[in-house]
DNA sequence: GATCGTCAAGAGCAGTGCTCTCGTTTTTTT
DNA sequence: AAAAAAACGAGAGCACTGCTCTTGACGATC
């Protein structure tokens, strides 16, 4: 049975990643509005009606990007902070920071679709969530770790009371982190995607030339604004 | 001869701001996407070639819609900040912030335009740079403002001194301020607009209900991070 | 009144996503 | 092993897009 499935699965399998393969290079080049079924299926020597076999619509295929997409950058944080002596949680702040920041410069426009506006007519279906998480799980158990070892330092100021059911949603990611803190870190998640998008997208063109610097310089304010000072 | 020239430029105006309405309620129901030169020429009654007699092509238009967002959200900051009382700086950075979500989330396909994933092939031409930077300014007067009256607090670091150069490009929205506070203005003004690309963006559904709150506490840990605290 | 520039209309080109049908090949069932 | 069923690639075709070019009419200018 599990042979006979892959004489035919197999080829079928390759095909569906050659697909992606050669749509991922498009939409490196291009962007996602220039990911053209077409395009793709001239390039592998098919007709373009073939190509409906494997994803049933343009946003399908594009859709399998954006996870592939959520996948990699996650996957790149989590190993930038897995390299990290686990007990220095400013620098593994620092380092999944720069995780971020590096991966979305190398891939701009596959960022843009994780990030950036969505794109058609809002896709996003519901199968993209375990691999949305990933990134941004590494910076919640970063907080989460250096809160439970007492390295969170306690700033004044706490959260509003009517925002305590909200953050019930959240504490998944930081868990057993106290509500102020936490609403810190989510602020501190926002400043960090914040930058990378006005970086990736071109705003601090012929503004700021050492971004990496400045970024830096942002994200340990960020760190600090948490109370993760060293 | 004003008279000649309005007799056939008035109706030109009159078209070419008929063109841009109907244009951007296109771009309010479908988004950037579905923006289509052939569709509104349909709506107008006209023949779809007789547009570009008054937009040379499809991202001519589009940049005129991107020059009219950020002059209708800049606008709208300002109106904003005009209404408060001068002296109350955390009252006013506060109200820029929600001016900027408010417009955000009353025209979120316009905003995905102005501060989403840049759409077709890199537009953005350097004459929407005075428009551009009309909310920004608002933000960057109200910090400048504060400083200067003394509502400013120092707060423990201070800049790196590698960024010293890049700072007086940006000191032109922050006039007087040093420069660790202007470091702190620009990481908070990320903040602000990160948030809001996250909520815009629909990243926050199905995780905060409530999110009108968790950003007022958001931009107000911005502000304390600034020094702008009460 | 003749001239010249502006304009809307139409046809047409190259490209897109997507659907349908038609033989062929592979898999599954009998 | 033969027959039925499913999967597949190719091709034609539909409706749509941005954009170009030509044609003829209208209005402003000398």
């Amino acid at each position: 049975m599990t042979a006979s499935r892959t004489a035919r699965e197999r080829v079928r399998a390759e095909l569906t990643r050659e697909i992606t393969d050669i749509a991922r290079r498009q939409l490196a080049t291009d962007g996602a509005g220039g990911l053209s079924l077409r395009a793709v299926a001239r390039e592998m020597g098919m007709v373009s009606s073939a190509i409906y076999r494997y994803f049933p619509s343009r946003d399908d295929l594009l859709t399998a990007l954006i996870i592939d997409g959520y996948n990699a950058l996650g996957e790149s944080v989590e190993r930038a902070d897995a390299e990290c002596r686990q007990d220095d949680y400013l620098r593994r702040w620092m380092t999944a920071c720069h995780a971020v920041r590096d991966w979305a410069l190398a891939h701009p426009h596959e960022y843009a679709l994780l990030y950036g506006s969505p794109v058609p007519g809002y896709q996003a279906p519901q199968d993209t969530v375990p691999a949305r998480i990933r990134d941004v799980t590494v910076l919640g158990r970063i907080v989460s770790d250096a809160w439970t070892a007492g390295a969170v330092q306690t700033l004044p100021g706490e959260a509003p009371r009517e925002l305590a059911p909200e953050a019930e949603a959240i504490r998944g990611l930081m868990p057993g982190v106290p509500d102020e803190v936490l609403w810190r870190g989510l602020s501190s998640w926002t400043t960090l995607y914040g930058w990378v998008n006005f970086e990736v997208f071109g705003q601090f063109n012929n503004t700021i030339e050492n971004r990496r610097a400045a970024f830096e310089h942002s994200m340990r304010l960020a760190a600090s604004a948490i109370g993760l000072a060293q």
